[in-house]
DNA sequence: TAGCCTTTTTAGAATAATTCTAAGAATAAT
DNA sequence: ATTATTCTTAGAATTATTCTAAAAAGGCTA
């Protein structure tokens, strides 16, 4: 009979607990989903349900969900790391006017290698794509000026 | 007549000088061209060549370069940024296994935005590719294992 | 060339995000 | 209940990078 706990259960960290801390910083980055927060932003907004919680516990179940795949950390440039708990293959892009982040999705049929020559016998685990420039919102904004 | 040096120059850094240290600095990138070396790896190989350039000039050549758009700063995740001379449209490809960094050039007439969706309005500036994998060289060791 | 102004270099201090450490608290196993 | 394991926590440590302020170098003009 052992161990039928992670078959039923399905708990998305695994064998790792899902303990108050956890379930709190995973809640707010679903909450912020759209946010991409740092550390230090989740650590604020966590604080708001749970007030005895640490930056170092964030930092922990962080990189503990990052590393269950659960969220992805997104760099971009030097910046602090930011969060995101989309798990569908995306791109990320920094709009540098109102410096918030948007998730791209990729187009129907299309992979994020294709217009790259790839070498012979290369073989691909991840693709990052982090994009610049100025969303729709903003474009918008400075051509009625 | 005024400043005509300028256009007859062509110095590639345009209005700053080119230094003996930023020269230093230049030649170490393009020699170790295929290399992506990070601030302290040029800053060994620029004392080879310069024994009494510091740090801090070589921290301060990179980014006048960067800003010159002499070479690009690559950053893959959170490690010491590396620097590139090679100013063609590329993508980054670090191998898990040789941790070396290799260049991916983009195939004839493909945009690097194409597989994308991006949402109508949205104006890119910039779009990094960053892959981690196995390079081929790698990838023959370990089948003929 | 001498004097002046601007740019660049330099050593060391400061910064900021992140990781480490070690001790206590929570949870699970026996 | 006892023991073992995992998790949380505060604070120290680390590391790449940036800042600071003074000296050096380079350029320009008289
Ligand atoms: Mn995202
Ligand atoms: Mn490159
Ligand atoms: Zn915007
Ligand atoms: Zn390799």
């Amino acid at each position: 009979m052992a161990n039928n706990k992670t078959v039923s259960e399905k708990n998305p960290l695994g064998d790792l607990r899902m303990t108050k801390q956890r379930k709190v910083v995973y809640d707010v980055l679903v909450e912020g989903a759209k946010d991409h927060p740092t550390a230090s932003e989740v650590f604020v907004r966590a604080k708001e349900l749970m007030p005895s919680i640490s930056l170092a516990t964030v930092y922990n179940c962080l990189e503990t969900m990052t590393q269950a795949g659960v969220v992805t950390q997104v760099n971009m440039d030097r910046e602090a790391s930011r969060f995101c708990p989309n798990l569908q293959p995306h791109a990320h892009f920094f709009c540098s006017e109102c410096e918030e982040i948007f998730d791209v999705g990729l187009k129907e049929k299309e992979a994020p290698t294709t217009p790259w020559a790839l070498p012979d016998g290369m073989e691909i685990d991840q693709l990052l794509v982090n994009m610049r420039g100025v969303c729709p919102k903003c474009a918008a904004k400075n051509s009625n000026n």
